[in-house]
DNA sequence: CTAAGGAAGTGAACGCCGTTCAAATGGGGT
DNA sequence: ACCCCATTTGAACGGCGTTCACTTCCTTAG
């Protein structure tokens, strides 16, 4: 009967990771101090430490969540509206993920900001989270250009995901977009609608 | 003759300035660290806030050199080829973009992940380079667009220019892209002339 | 030329951080 | 019931940005 350690154990990292989750989303991923965690969670520092490497560790565990979220968000957008056209559902996507990153700014920020340290070997669900959304992109996209080839939509589907996510990320800065958040919706349009259209 | 202090903390400002510069360049922002900078320069630490009341300023002092060289370089990019198509003169200005962040990767960098702290008022430099690298964009849309309103035009330059970011930013980061270097390039040039083809 | 006044320079000290580790604790096998 | 060792603990460590009482030295008035 030695389940009695792991179950606390494992109960202590879900506790953390639900905690930093909160602090991150409050107040960005710059909140996350050993010390609080410990407090809010009831246990000591060094424990933390028991469960996590390092603190990036937790971080990294609420970006896995929060990558997950992301993909249900972006899947759902175009899980009702399968008539619609292929442009219509990429636009649906790129503004679902407008949306989601509108609403949970520090979750999301929290995602590219971290800078993988030095060594790390880019986590395996983090590549698997990401080809989900690419695939969800490339899918309208062969519709659109049935002669382009496997090399030619996936160019295609990265330069438009990166293209949206850079509207997105300094659309939700302010310092530099002076531009409304109703307006990034039609950034958005403007450029899936361009591009698409001269097939 | 009140010009012998001055002339010193000029100087110093200077000097501290270039140490950060090289170092952001050569180990990123986050290698910027007081006592370094201050034992580089041969001076006390406290010396280096008589200059600055933050450290962040100095990253601020050495992102305004870097934007100037950006806007500069971009502005190179089309000076010499005014014969060239509205679209080919967008590619060139974006590709020396990507050269650029490509070069210095650090620099380019920091121009970006620099939280401005809280109250700060985006300095007046940045907003004015700024307006300098729309404004090469707005020109040959202008004349791509020659029926749009500048509320319109306003909008195309946003949204290429942060498409271009976002393609340089994904671009460069291992973790995400899996694309080589020299495909970016194919990525701007795919982008810009699907957006401006269609007129 | 000198002496007074104040700005600039100094580096030890402060408070906070992530992380570690010797000591205390408590569950599991005999 | 007992001991053993993994788990847990929180004080301690090294490093950080920033501050401040103190010293130094430039400026300028007499």
């Amino acid at each position: 009967m030695a389940g009695k350690v792991e179950k606390r154990r494992e109960e202590l990292r879900s506790r953390l990771i639900d905690i930093a989750e909160r602090r991150i989303a409050a107040e960005g991923m710059g909140a996350i101090k050993a010390r609080d965690l410990a407090r809010e969670a009831e246990c000591a520092v060094g424990a933390v430490y028991n469960v996590f490497d390092e603190l990036e560790d937790i971080v990294i565990a609420v970006n896995g969540r929060t990558f997950q979220r992301l993909g249900l968000v972006v899947a759902s957008s175009i899980a009702d509206g399968q008539g619609a056209t292929p442009t219509d559902q990429l636009i649906a996507m790129s503004q679902a993920y407008l949306k989601f990153a509108s609403d949970h700014p520090n979750l999301w920020r929290s995602l590219f900001d971290l800078k993988m340290s030095a060594d790390a070997p880019v986590p395996e669900w983090y590549l698997k989270e990401l080809g989900r959304l690419f695939g969800f992109i490339s899918a309208p996209l062969q519709k659109l250009f049935p002669k382009a080839d496997d090399a030619e939509i996936d160019l295609l589907t990265r330069t438009l995901f990166s293209s949206v996510h850079g509207i997105v990320l300094l659309g939700l800065e302010t310092r530099i977009s002076g531009v409304p958040r109703e307006r990034l919706d039609d950034m958005i349009a403007l450029l899936l609608r361009n591009v698409t259209s001269h097939n």
